[in-house]
RNA sequence: GGUGCCUUAGCUCAGUUGGUAGAGCAACGGACUGAAAAUCCGUGUGUCCCUAGUUCGAUUCUUGGAGGCACCA
């Protein structure tokens, strides 16, 4: 095996918990890039909402998959693999280190550890499967999938339409069970991992995603949404703190109902990205707020590599 | 000061003809391989304001108190 001397350190961690000026401070002191891990921040046009670095920030740290891509663009964890597989190639070339700052377990894991080859959909046929889905219902789905993949029926959460769709739409595309492509194994990859995560007191946690949800606020978020409403429909734009405005916008709920619920939806995605984060042994938890522990354990690590 | 009503989960409240209680929201736990800030599954977390009675048994009835609201002074 090859000695492999080049390093991702990972960042990991909620929404909020403070990863992107962690993320900066790293980078900063190894001179490396930020290659972010996001699969909202990728997108132009939501700077305010996706919580973006700032152009100050940006200017200190030169950063990737950061308003990189267009929002009609329908964006993928696995097309994020190849892209930031290709990046990573190329940065490594110049630098020792490269930082991965992010909020998607889905992509940190397809970055670290690959997805297994399975072909994406083809959109006409998932769109045939969502017309049956709303005209059918989720059963005849389901036991359509008990049909052409009983493995993965077994394991599959049959109440998931998400989970059903995909599922299927691999089994009618390659005359395959989609369970036929998933080996179970990670890939190697040649570079080093470091993986951390931001650790932060609950109610800290909360209280910051509060008062950053007001700041957006004030920051202009609501113009921002606005901007994006003849949009709504993508992909890209169901996401917390737009879905919310655009209900406003529609006269659903008031301003400040909206407001609120972007502190809920904001406040359970970092729960659930906790859930996710949490069942990875390999992480090892730091405190965002102090940037000098979280260099010096990596220099730790770096010795021991 | 007087009269009436109220006090039950984090919040708003329901309820128990006396057998220690349940809704909504919030919250909490979990799943996750090309939609993942998406999608889906699961869970009541409680000095029933305090006190003394009546009672086999009081959150429920009675006495006294505390706090709140309304009206009358």
């Amino acid at each position: 095996m090859p000695t492999r001397t080049k390093t991702l350190v990972v960042i990991a961690g909620p929404t909020g918990s403070g990863k992107t000026d962690l993320g900066i401070a790293v980078a900063g002191h190894f001179g490396s890039p930020v290659v972010s891990a996001d699969s909202r921040q990728v997108f132009r046009g939501m700077p305010i909402g996706t919580a973006q670095p700032d152009p100050e920030q940006l200017a200190l740290v030169r950063h990737y998959f950061v308003a990189s891509h267009d929002i009609t663009e329908p964006y993928t964890s696995g097309q994020y693999e190849t892209e930031a597989l290709g990046l990573l190639g190329k940065l490594f070339e110049k630098h020792d280190i490269v930082v991965a700052v992010g909020g998607s377990g889905l992509y940190i894991d397809a970055l670290c550890g690959g997805l297994d080859a399975i072909p994406k959909g083809d959109p006409r046929i998932r769109e045939q499967l969502v017309a049956r889905l709303e005209k059918e219902g989720l059963q005849p789905l389901v036991e359509e999938l008990a049909r052409l993949d009983p493995v993965h029926y077994e394991k599959v959460d049959r109440q998931n339409p998400n989970r059903i769709i995909r599922a299927l739409e691999v089994c009618l595309q390659t005359g395959l069970p989609y369970s036929s492509f998933r080996t179970g194994r990670t890939k190697m990859r040649d570079f080093n991992i470091i993986k951390t995560g931001t650790l932060m007191d609950r109610a800290e946690l909360y209280r910051r995603i509060d008062l950053r949800v007001d700041k957006m606020m004030e920051a202009g978020l609501e113009e921002e949404a606005r901007a994006l409403y003849p949009h709504r429909a993508l992909n890209s734009l169901q996401t917390v703190g737009y879905r919310e405005l655009f209900e406003y916008f529609d006269g659903r709920i008031s301003r400040s109902e909206a407001v609120e619920l972007i502190k809920r939806n904001s406040r359970r995605y970092a729960k659930r990205q906790m859930t996710w984060f949490g069942r990875d042994e390999e992480i090892r938890w730091l405190d965002p707020l102090q940037p000098q522990a979280a260099i010096e354990y990596i220099e730790t690590m770096l010795k021991k590599s």
